[in-house]
DNA sequence: ACATTCAACTGGTCCAACCAGTTGACCAGT
DNA sequence: ACTGGTCAACTGGTTGGACCAGTTGAATGT
């Protein structure tokens, strides 16, 4: 019996998932180009020997996902995603199977907008949680020091904890993004390898900003949750070589 | 003939749109609880009297809205959309035509939101951005200042003029949760009636801030970006009443 | 009481049409 | 030669029915 599997590596991807993927895939790095035609529906249920039903559904994907404008009798057009595409292109592209070179240093952009984000949420959430909202960030905070030394499971507590702060700030805005940026770039300890670290095992940090949002601290807050989430963003835009190796010299 | 037709009241919605719409709403009402099964895509079909390939457009896009979970076999179940949905909801919810209850202060959020990203991405983008942007940029705000009274042309221009700055950021994020906020919340002065024409207006401090990101000075960029985009923001939550008639009483 | 089986769901896919707009070439009238 | 309208050939939008592929839960056999 698999009890805790999460993962079915067996499932069979979706045709018109697969296809959403694909083309996705291409409108991203430019094979597709902005403005040009999408190739027809039934041209493209023929090309990849599957119903047009399964391209219908692919295609309004992408007219979701603001990657293509549809009209009837019209062909299907590119567009610009760059100038239309929303945040949640975050997580679609991160559950692809390969990041698209378009997306390099997405992971990155994602950090430091959470870093931006989350300070903010911190300091609105000094100034206008409630109470309970309070006791309850500052409970969560303390059985976060009682995990250990589990980064998977710091890191899936980290976020909920995160969360709490983010609705207790009020801004539906801010709790829709952090769904948006936990969903895709920075699902549990898979993406920042040894920065993250630094950040969740840091107990006594999540306690003194858990402290100062109870006490309305505001400033204090929101200096604190930026500091704290900085750490995990690489500083300088230096990410060129493919090779995973690097970041091992210490930053000077 | 019909030049400068933008908007075509006309047009007919597709069933499919119709159905995603109607049952997004139900949704993020509450009408349909998380955690509950949706109606059958059969059941839907009949329902409305609709095909069942239209359903299932409708039913994809909430999947991919993170509105629902569907696994074959199983029934579709509704998620809790406050801890799955993207900030493309923004995007979504305002195309609809009623904003469901439970979005009530999205708006406000989002302008909120506005102001702590581009506050941000004025600071990147004075710090990393080439001269050329900052040339641009430069030009722009001069552009800017040359249009006149006009909100509508102002706002466009001025949504313009911040997509230049939060490319000039280099963060791809900012970007994207760019496209979703104005593509959403706030299109030309659709949605917030005078408070932002006080910045709309502001032709000096549009060039200022353009001034300190060619100059570099990332500290008083974002000070000036902050304090420009927070004009527009409802400083204290005050919303409780349905009727629009409210706010006419000064704050105390 | 338990484990197994199986019929009745569920969503996923396909085929074959037809409706409804758009486009562009083609042809009649000037 | 140019203008104008017509029409065939696209495009996406919708429909119907059928079947495949998983899940579920109740009926069944031990």
């Amino acid at each position: 019996m698999l009890t805790a599997m999460t993962e079915r590596t067996i499932q069979r991807e979706a045709v018109s998932d697969q296809l959403f993927s694909l083309l996705e895939e291409r409108i991203l790095n430019g094979v597709l180009p902005p403005g040009g035609a999408l190739t027809a529906e039934r041209e493209l249920a023929a090309e990849f020997g599957v119903n047009r039903h399964a391209v219908r559904e692919a295609v309004k994907r992408l007219q979701q996902a603001r990657l293509v404008e549809v009209s009837q009798g019209g062909r299907t057009r590119v567009l610009d995603w760059r100038a239309s595409a929303g945040l949640d292109l975050v997580l679609q592209a991160s559950a692809g199977s390969r990041v698209p070179p378009a997306l390099a240093g997405l992971q990155r952009d994602a950090l430091e907008m959470r870093a931006c984000i989350g300070a903010d949420a911190a300091r609105l959430c000094a100034e206008r949680c409630s109470p309970a909202q309070a006791a309850e960030i500052t409970a969560a905070a303390a059985a976060f020091g009682r995990i250990g030394p589990d980064l998977a499971a710091l890191g899936a507590a980290d976020i909920a904890w995160w969360r709490l702060i983010v609705t207790g700030s009020g801004n539906l805005a801010y709790l829709l993004a952090f769904n948006s940026l936990v969903g895709g770039a920075l699902p549990v300890g898979e993406v920042p390898p040894a920065h993250r670290a630094d950040e969740l095992l840091d107990v006594t940090a999540h306690l003194r900003l858990a402290e100062l949002i109870a006490a309305g601290d505001a400033a204090a807050a929101e200096r604190a949750a930026r500091e704290l989430l900085s750490r995990a963003v690489p500083s300088p835009a230096a990410e060129p070589a493919p090779s995973a190796a690097a970041g091992r010299e210490a930053a000077g």
